[in-house]
DNA sequence: CGCCGTTTTGATTTCATCTTAGAATCTACT
DNA sequence: AGTAGATTCTAAGATGAAATCAAAACGGCG
């Protein structure tokens, strides 16, 4: 193990910035805090990142690379010979459950993914609207499969399905089956 | 009309304030561009109102109300014969013709409706909440028409649909025929 | 016109924030 | 154990924002 130490701090640091930022959204979120939450000094956070942007742009990347992953296997679980219908159903659980996870990364998503405007410089967009392709192309296959409504634009469609799991995530922590529970009533409303 | 003048500013500020807020967030905004938008100096603010946060409590409480008194006035005039289904519809309709009003008041609820922590203080939280109660009313009287699943929790199934219509904003002003066309999806995804 | 309350200005204070830099401390390796 | 390098701390600088206030500008009214 010779690259540790700095790592985990580096890992500690990352989660007290996605739970703050997921808390106070962007511009309220102070690197003092993130520092508080990560039991450093302030100024230790620039050894890990350059800026207060660089290591916004890394929660971001982070969190959606992990909504990304969880989607990925639970599609992979299913099976490429599953129906539209079926596909995008276990997308929406995945992405739920991903989105409530403990462990602050996903709730960071949910917040930051409509207002990037400070994070152009960094690679964070480009992962955000690669993920928000991803569902375009779910929600399409679905269309053809009359689970959706098949003459709606696929894009309003998709922003939709995401906007109303977004509004799932609130203050209060929801236990695994109340995330199960949610994700029946998005499945039960948006596939007929 | 004895009083005019300070009316008339303290409107340019609200809109100006509506705007900034919609685009930044609250955290993101600085009363100086807020001055700037409004043709103003900086301290002249100070003149009209107390604080930061009380301008922002204006600009919601003022939102809220916009987009209800459209809602209710779509509702009256579908009349209270309706089903819960056409009367759900209805607001949906309203409710997404005054988001993307040009006048930028409405895009201003949405932005902030959900991170209201600075907001305690003024009575903006109580009509945000009666505004969201009455949708509940709503989607409980489509559940019981069938409209909807009736076995959900209602206060889930208002948050994705409240949820869903939020995302429905973004950079991009929508002219009223594409809000139109917009509000045709929602309504064809949410009641089957 | 010239006055008085209303409105706006512009300078100033106070404070939080991001960022930097050098000193201090710790860790791993010989 | 001792040392070099990696990590963290402390302190300070720079910027920008919220808030305050005395003084100036405005605007209707006698």
């Amino acid at each position: 193990m010779t690259l540790t130490k700095a790592d985990r701090t580096r890992r500690r640091i990352l989660e007290s910035a996605a739970t703050v930022f997921a808390a106070q959204g962007y511009a309220g979120t102070s690197l003092r805090h993130v520092a508080d939450g990560a039991g450093l000094q302030l100024g230790s956070l620039y050894f890990h990142f350059a800026s207060k942007d660089a290591l916004l742009g890394e929660v971001v990347t982070d969190a959606v690379q992990f909504a990304e992953d969880r989607v990925r296997a639970a599609l992979e679980a299913r099976g490429s010979g599953a129906t539209g219908r079926d596909r995008l159903s276990a997308a929406i659980r995945a992405h739920l459950q991903a989105l409530h996870e403990r462990s602050e990364r996903g709730a960071a998503v949910v917040r930051i993914v409509d207002l990037p405007r400070e994070l152009a410089a960094t690679g964070a967009r480009r992962h955000v609207r690669r993920y928000a392709q991803s569902w375009s192309a779910l929600v399409e296959a679905a269309q053809r499969d009359a689970g959706l409504p098949a003459d709606a634009d696929t894009v309003v469609v998709r922003n939709l399905i995401l906007g109303a799991m977004r509004a799932t995530v609130g203050p209060r922590q929801l236990s695994p089956a109340q995330v199960d529970s949610v994700a029946d009533t998005v499945i039960a409303l948006v596939l007929r």
